[in-house]
DNA sequence: AAGTGAACCGTTATAACATAACACGTCGGC
DNA sequence: GCCGACGTGTTATGTTATAACGGTTCACTT
C-alpha cells in the first residue's frame, strides 16, 4: 500500500468518511435526507474539493437532479455546521474533513499541481498558534491554515 | 502608548506603511501612479481589511473619481505582486502587509467584532508548518494562515 | 381531527467578487 | 518616426453566494 503514514488522498478515504458521516448522523439523529446523501456522494467521488457550482453540475450530471444555488448552499452548511466538512477559504471549494468527532482546527494541504488536499491535525501549531496570537493579546476562536505546495506524488513528478 | 508591543492597529502604523510603501517604489524603480497612490491612501486610510468594490466606492466617493472593477483588481495585483498587500481569503478583503521587505507568510489575526485585523510574524509557526507538511510528504511553498478572534480591545469590551 | 411549529427543499431574483478582451495614451529606446 | 512596454479605460461576462418567499412533510399538541 502507501509507504507513508496514510496521506493517499485515496478513493477508500473518502468512502470511509462517507461512512462515518452517516454513522455520526445516526447517532446524533441528524436527518441525511436524499439530496444530502447525493451530495455526500459526489463530494466522497471527488478527488480533489469541489465548489458549489461543480456539485451542482455533478447533481444534474449523474443524478439527472438540477438544482439551485440555495439548496446546494444549504446542503453545505448542514455539512459545516456539523464538521463534516471544510470550505477550502483561498479556492472557494468545500473538502471532507478527514477528522470526524475530534476538536478540528485542521491543517490543509493543497497541491498546486493536481489540487487534492490533505487534511492533517497538529495539536502543536494549534498551540502554537493560540499562544502566539496571545502574545498579541488576541484571543483566537476559529483557526484556519492552508499550506499551498506539492504533494507527494507531484514532487516526484516533477 | 500601547503598554503591549505595538500590536495597536494605530493610524500610524498605517501611515507608516504607505510611507514605506513609497520608500519601496522609489528603490525599486516601480511607479507609483495617481490612482494607484489614491488607492494606497484608501488602504492606509481604513480600520479594517477593504474588498475590491469598496475600494471603487471610496476612490467614488473620496476621489470623485468613478472606476471599474478591472482597475481596481490591477491596483491590487501590483501591491499583491510586490509584497505591499495581503489577500484576506476568509473575507475576500485586502490588508496592507505590516512587514514589506521580509520573506512574509504572515499570520492575521482577525477580529470578529470589529474586523480589524493585525499580522503578526512567527519563524516558528512557520518552520513548525513547513515540517508537519514535509512529514506528510508535502513540500510547501505557500502559507495562509488565519486566526479569527477578539482583538485586545474587544476583548476587554467583552 | 384541526392547529402549530420546525426542518427541509424549491424557486426567483439579486448581491458580491473577479476576470476576459479590447482600446487608447504615454513614454523610452531604437 | 516606429516600436514595445506599461498603465489605464471600457464593455461584457464569469463565478461565488445569499435574500426572500412558498410549499411540503412530519412530529407534537390540544
Amino acid at each position: 500500500m502507501s509507504k507513508s503514514r496514510d496521506h493517499s488522498h485515496a478513493a477508500s478515504d473518502r468512502r470511509d468518511w462517507a461512512r462515518q458521516v452517516e454513522k455520526f448522523c445516526g447517532q446524533r439523529e441528524l436527518q441525511l435526507t436524499p439530496l444530502r446523501r447525493q451530495v455526500l456522494d459526489i463530494l466522497a467521488g471527488a478527488q480533489a474539493p469541489l465548489g458549489a457550482y461543480a456539485i451542482i453540475e455533478a447533481l444534474s450530471r449523474e443524478q439527472g437532479k438540477a438544482v439551485a444555488p440555495p439548496t446546494v448552499y444549504r446542503t453545505l452548511d448542514f455539512f459545516l455546521e456539523n464538521g463534516f466538512l471544510h470550505k477550502v477559504e483561498s479556492r472557494n471549494a468545500y473538502a471532507p474533513c478527514e477528522h470526524l468527532g475530534r476538536r478540528h482546527h485542521g491543517i490543509l494541504l493543497i497541491c498546486a499541481r493536481c489540487g487534492r488536499t490533505d487534511e492533517i491535525e497538529s495539536p502543536r501549531v494549534d498551540e502554537m498558534l493560540q499562544e502566539t496570537a496571545a502574545k498579541a493579546g488576541f484571543s483566537a476562536q476559529r483557526q484556519m491554515v492552508e499550506v499551498e505546495g506539492l504533494c507527494e506524488a507531484c514532487g516526484k513528478a516533477a
